[in-house]
DNA sequence: TGTTGTGAACGAGTTCACAGCC
DNA sequence: GGCTGTGAACTCGTTCACAACA
């Protein structure tokens, strides 16, 4: 009962959303190992969450599993797929073919999972014509007319820092409502356009955090808090299968 | 007063400790640029936060501001690289010279943002010897002399998945307690072990939900939702300095 | 019996609003 | 007057524990 109507986007808690890529990798990797059915607990820990939170976040999708059974993994790759859209295999356009850009280009994951990189764009002269992967580089003020031949509806940044919101700029003008931003900088875009961030030095420093916290619980701090390094994220469970390579 | 001890490393809450790098860098530029002192709103802006989580989060740190007129840059600099334990530049080694770890290894970011490559390693008899920016490829059976040697704490895993949680493993065995993983499977460590990850395609379906959202708000769902897209994440603010590249 | 789906308790994180200080 | 630091309210997310059900 009370089948949580599947149009309800909206609704959807961010945190779910962020995990519904992660169970669809995991799916995958079940579905070709030749599962039809997976419990809970299974797909959760291919997953590396919990089972209590997978069920969670599955039952906001409406879901549809059978109790004393588990999930029809067919059935539960469709509606995640759907749920995120990926149906439509969407096209995307990269800007900044440097070092982290030509790897973005060869990337064969983004195909395998949903999309089609559709341009490659650069300021840069020296690079205009260079053939990666298949997609010639093209001038950045080419941007207008190939994000319309395409339907460009995501946008990659991988520029030099000082580049960056003046190409987040040119993509929001020309219609892009979604932008991935590998530049170390803050974008500032207008209401309705989605960020997202991912600065690898970032994440280097989270764990240099980590790294320093547990050195300085050697030199026994004030707090007496000497247990075995509480919050650790260990992840636990079965590596999954294997999915496409991210490397060459 | 309650001058919050700073040796409490443990007690920083982790949403903080992931935003202190992003002070980090808008500090940077904010210095560059002759700041001598900055307020919390002028920060959080630079940062693309609000000033009061700003506020909040620095409080952690026994924080260093003066009332009235707001924070001493140089002074917080010191303070957040000294939380963040970049005060030593970490040694860290590279597992997977493919696409991605050639980007990763050229990569100048980190150098300049606490840490160093000390060492790259692949499997494939065909990138051994090879030298990337510098550094020779190392096979990964040479990861404990060399691991030892350069006092690696912690590893970058840009390998295919397939290959990961052997990596992993490896790592573990040669005392590495943090390990950043690029390939899209989930890894099982020990507990004391920190895990983060980073998926590009999984950034990019989180992405395509948003727009999968947008463009069923049109279709007019059952639910009277028609407003402007709720929850959008537009950041704001100005977008800091010139950070280094991060492509060529 | 085994497993899902979910209300209810709990905890983490964010925002508000203002006291305290320069 | 202006800005920080922080208790208190609130929102969001996670975990628990169990009723509903195949």
């Amino acid at each position: 009962m009370s089948q949580h109507r599947p149009g309800g986007l909206s609704e959807l808690p961010e945190a779910t959303v962020a995990r519904l890529p992660e169970y669809l990798r995991a799916l995958h990797g079940l579905a070709e190992a030749g599962h039809d059915t997976v419990s809970s607990e299974g797909l959760a820990t291919a997953a590396g969450v919990n089972s209590a939170k997978l069920r969670k976040d599955l039952s906001h999708l409406g879901s549809y599993g059978t109790r004393g059974v588990g999930y029809d993994v067919a059935l539960l790759i469709e509606q995640i797929e759907y749920v995120l859209g990926l149906t439509q295999h969407r096209a995307v356009a990269l800007v900044g073919v440097g070092n982290l850009g030509h790897a973005l280009a060869g990337y064969a994951g983004f195909a395998t999972r949903g999309f089609r990189i559709a341009a490659l764009f650069d300021a840069d002269p020296a690079q205009i014509g260079e053939v990666i992967s298949g997609l010639t580089v093209h001038h950045i003020r080419e941007l207008p007319r190939i994000a319309a031949e395409e339907s460009i509806s995501i946008g990659v940044i991988a520029t030099p820092a000082g580049a960056a919101q003046a190409v987040a700029d040119q993509l929001v003008a020309v219609g892009v409502t979604g932008i991935l931003n590998f530049a170390p900088c803050v974008l500032s875009v207008p209401e309705g356009v989605d960020v997202r961030k991912v600065d690898l030095a970032i994440e280097l420093q989270i764990l240099s955090f980590h790294e320093h916290r547990k050195a300085a619980a050697g030199s026994a701090g004030p707090t007496a808090s000497l247990t075995a390094l509480p919050g650790g994220m260990a992840g636990n469970g079965a590596s999954g299968g294997n999915q496409e390579a991210v490397g060459s």
